[in-house]
Formats: C-alpha cells, sequence, structure tokens
DNA sequence: CATATATACTCATTGGGTGAGTATATAGCC
DNA sequence: GGCTATATACTCACCCAATGAGTATATATG
C-alpha cells in the first residue's frame, strides 16, 4: 500500500559497491567519492557508509584486506568480488522503485553508473522506469476513484502523490533529451 | 544538506498521540483507526505502532494498565499523561519539515489532528509550514545557482526537489481554499 | 465442519542513521 | 616556536524504523 514499505534495495550500498567497479578502494575514499558526485542526490554519513561496507563484506559482495602504511592508520583495502559484481549488474538493471523520493534517488543514482559502466543499457533502463511509473500512475488514479469520498486526508495524500509522479514524468522526459536517449 | 538527516520527528508517534487525545484507548484499535484515516497518508505495521507505544510508555508519554477480559486476551489499556498531552501539542504547533515527503506526511497528519483538537491555530500552523517551504525553496535556488556545472546528476537532484516545492505550494494553495484557511 | 476473519499482542532480526571518539600528519598562521 | 585547522582513516555505542512471523482465542460464513 505505502511506501514506507522498503523494498531492501532503496540503500546507498549500490552506489558504494558501483564505485568499486572501477577498481579497489577503501571506505574513506569510497566516502568522499560518494559525497562529491551523489551528495546531493543522498546524504551519506561517513559512519554509515563504514557500516554498509561491512555489511556488504559479512555478505561476501566485498572483500577486504589490511594495507598497512608508514605513517597513517592503515587502510581495509576493499575490492568487489564476483557475487558483489553479478548483484551490482542486477540492481543497475532490474531494480525499480516507484515513489518519488526513490525514483529520484536510485533513478539518478542507477544512470550515474550505468553512464560510467553500461552506457549501452541506458535505453533500457531509462524504459523499464518510466513503464514503471506509468502503471503506478495508472494504480493511484484507479484507487483515488474508488475512494470514499470521506476520506479528505488520504484524498489529499494520493493526489500530491499522483501530482509528483506526473511531475517526474516530465522532469524524465527532460533528462531524455538531455542525455540523448533513445525511445525503444 | 540531505533530507535523509531524521529529524526526529517523522514518525507516526505523534499520530498514535494524537488519538489518545480524544481518549483511552488500546494498541490493536489505535491501529485500526491510524489505518483507517491516514493508511494513505502512511503507512504503519500493527508491529510497528506497538513498538511506537512501548517507547512512548517507557518515555512517560502513555500509561499502560492492563484490562482482563473474559473471552479475547487482555488488553493494555493506554491513556495519555500530561506530559504527553504537552509534546502532543507542541508538535501540533511547532513541528515543521521541509522535504516532499514529510510535508505530505506530516502536514496532513497535523492539519488532520488541528481541524479535531486545535481548529483555531489551523491559520497558524498552515503559515509556519508555507514559510518553512517558501525558505527552504530559497536556500535550494542559491544552491543550485552556485553548483559546478560539471556536477550533473547533483542539478538533476536538486531541480527535481525545486520542482516538487513548487508543486506542493500549489497543493497547498488548493488545501487553503478546501479549508477556508485565512490569510495571516 | 472447516475455513476465514477479527481480536489482541509479542518477538527476533535487519537495516538506517547519528554523533562522538581515536589517532596521526601536514599545512598555515601569528 | 607553538597554535589551530584540516585531512586521513576508521571504530563504537546507541536509537529508531520496519518487516514478518508467531501465539492464542472467538465468531461468522459457507
Amino acid at each position: 500500500m505505502s511506501e514506507n514499505k522498503h523494498s531492501g534495495n532503496l540503500s546507498p550500498e549500490f552506489a558504494l559497491l558501483g564505485f568499486l567497479i572501477s577498481g579497489q578502494s577503501h571506505g574513506y575514499d569510497l566516502h568522499q567519492k560518494f559525497t562529491t558526485e551523489l551528495g546531493h542526490v543522498w546524504h551519506l554519513s561517513q559512519s554509515q557508509a563504514y557500516a554498509i561496507l561491512k555489511r556488504l563484506e559479512t555478505r561476501g559482495d566485498i572483500s577486504a584486506h589490511i594495507v598497512e602504511q608508514e605513517k597513517l592508520p592503515a587502510r581495509q583495502m576493499l575490492r568487489i568480488t564476483a557475487q558483489g559484481r553479478k548483484r551490482f549488474f542486477e540492481w543497475l538493471e532490474l531494480g525499480i522503485g516507484t515513489n518519488a523520493r526513490s525514483i529520484r534517488l536510485e533513478f539518478l543514482t542507477r544512470l550515474f553508473f550505468a553512464q560510467l559502466h553500461r552506457p549501452e543499457s541506458i535505453s533500457q533502463i531509462y524504459k523499464s522506469q518510466t513503464d514503471e511509473i506509468k502503471s503506478s500512475i495508472v494504480k493511484l488514479e484507479t484507487l483515488v476513484e474508488h475512494l470514499p469520498p470521506e476520506q479528505i486526508y488520504n484524498r489529499l495524500s494520493l493526489d500530491l502523490r499522483l501530482q509528483q509522479l506526473r511531475l517526474i514524468q516530465n522532469w524524465m522526459a527532460e533528462i531524455r533529451t538531455q542525455f540523448h536517449i533513445s525511445r525503444i
């Protein structure tokens, strides 16, 4: 029913994985990259970044090995594993969110990494996102239609969500032209 | 910087408190009420409702006493305390969110309970919300202005957030006429 | 007579998120 | 020389959000 339901893939973890596709790195650097490149898309505190990386490691999506440094504290060098790579590209091409927030966050992140690692599948990714939006607009429209008229707060909420989705459609159309994404 | 920062007041806990203003009740019933009245504003699972109520109790915002029933399981009858009442009305008149999601969620919830418990302060609540939106639009606009042109994903993100805030302004203007809220 | 639905609540687990702390190095400033 | 700020690199303790499943009983419906 609602967007609070977290689908499990709305999280910066795939972004961290995405940065590791380009080569090994460590927590501090990944957080830096994240902040400068996607800092206004979503926020990730340093401690959160480390927590997510720890989780990715226990799951086997990345592997860590310590690199001593002469003066500064030791680094945990992180590499993406085959499994992590697999999960990342699955997310890149399959993962879709349906609410305004997750679209802004996830779609932009996906676009960013698709540009980097899979430019050839951008139009596919774009299409599945717009399709998802269209279908969730339809769902919402029928929901609103059948809503008892006395439920004014529920109606106001659904109305706004609908308008937000339509706004996102326009915003995405803009992106299509900006990125020269072909229609399929 | 970002909206992920949870301000601590984006939570259905005040809604539960709000239902208890009208009189004592118990977890099951509160969750029912919540779902039928605000179920499309935000989602609250049963177990979440119980978890929040537990927290409110340990904080001293509500008090519980067990009422045995002949056949069905015992109820935990819940009453709002003086402290809880105070916290609720503070939230009602002071709490404001600044991102699209929290506005939809929190503002509608506040409006709902203000209608019920404090109709005379609706225009004040409305005004502080619209003021907040206006100022966060200004903030975003200057942010976008000074954003280095190469940060295209950050720009797209901020652009969408700006457009969403403007959409919310229109949506709120609609609410003003619907609820006959006077300008102050 | 079986099954679904309503009543009423509990528990274990995962994940999101903050804020502060630890420790060292270097660069700039007065 | 001494002070402070900033950068590097990571850890820890804590709290809140959220799900999903489980427990147990009663009543209504086919």
